[in-house]
DNA sequence: TTGACAATGTTGCACCTGCAATGAATCTTT
DNA sequence: AAAGATTCATTGCAGGTGCAACATTGTCAA
């Protein structure tokens, strides 16, 4: 290795500078990064529910945001559950099918459904409950302190550019 | 509903003490939220990627992988891909129908293959990484402080308990 | 060597998903 | 009021996905 002349700039030498597109890995790139760890959390959440209670997720995210909000529409759903219409309204049918909710038009505007939490459901709903707050806690307590800035973090992901929401 | 004798002890009463279970909403719920967060970002990723390169998600990962790490076996994408070994034949299988990369039987051990990028495959990673990074940077951007505090989360979710990759 | 067992990759299958098209109801404009 | 545009929910369809079964190859003990 030859060194430059005295006058031009020295430069640190390339040598040992790994170029950051050759040595790109997988690994440490944060939108798969977010995605697996997704995905692995997911998983182990629809496992349980569906061993204990025989629900997926969607039809999950339907039980608890109807247990929240009261009678909805399926676009409510949409919006606020963070599905696509469609999956909504299939997992909607869904739990009409198995009796948890049911759904009824809406008389002031009936291109609205009603959704609402059959007795069933609501007994559902007390029995997941705290399986989901144990699932999220253990989750917490595995975290620790970084939970907090998954939180700060995931706040900053779900704010402003709400795309149509889509499925996952 | 008739009351205990007085001797009982008082309880706090429970008038303004909303019940957690009662008043559970799943925009507060952190499975939920990273699901819909990871959602959101991989929905980003993968439209510019199709409208821009014609890839996938799973077919992304395989590219990445193999310019990491060079000729590897679909087992190898499985574990250090985060795909489910269909997933990744499969995608494997689209990639080479484009002319990305080959398949070629291990003659070490000719249970394996080795899948390898074309010439045609990594002209197509020195233009796929650039976008890559600059997605990323723009993640980062947009998370300000929260990035290293996301960090922190995800090494912890995708550390050890290491259930067999399974897909998305 | 042989035979049982394990590992690897592919594929059949049933299911789920997103998108676009549809039908019904409502709203807006003229 | 009539016509066109818009909103809501459902569904047909094409494609992706996970799981289990399978064929092939390798490993190891007897």
């Amino acid at each position: 290795m030859t060194r430059p002349p005295a006058q031009v700039t020295v430069l640190p030498p390339d040598d040992d500078v790994t170029d950051p597109l050759e040595s790109f890995d997988l690994a440490g790139f944060l939108p798969y990064r977010l995605a697996a760890a997704a995905a692995r959390i997911s998983r182990a959440f629809a496992e349980r529910y569906r061993e204990e209670f025989g629900i997926s997720i969607p039809e999950w995210r339907v039980l608890a945001h109807l247990h929240h909000a009261g009678p909805v529409s399926v676009r409510d759903i949409e919006a606020r559950a963070d599905m696509e219409k469609s999956k909504a309204s299939r997992a909607a049918s869904r739990l009409e099918q198995a009796g948890y909710i049911t759904k009824a038009v809406n008389n002031t505007d009936r291109r609205l459904l009603q959704l609402e939490l059959t007795p069933q459901g609501r007994a559902l709903m007390r029995r997941i409950l705290p399986v989901a707050m144990q699932f999220q806690a253990e989750m917490r307590e595995r975290l620790g302190p970084a939970a907090e800035g998954l939180d700060a973090a995931l706040d900053v992901l779900l704010k402003s550019p709400a795309p149509p929401p889509r499925g996952d």
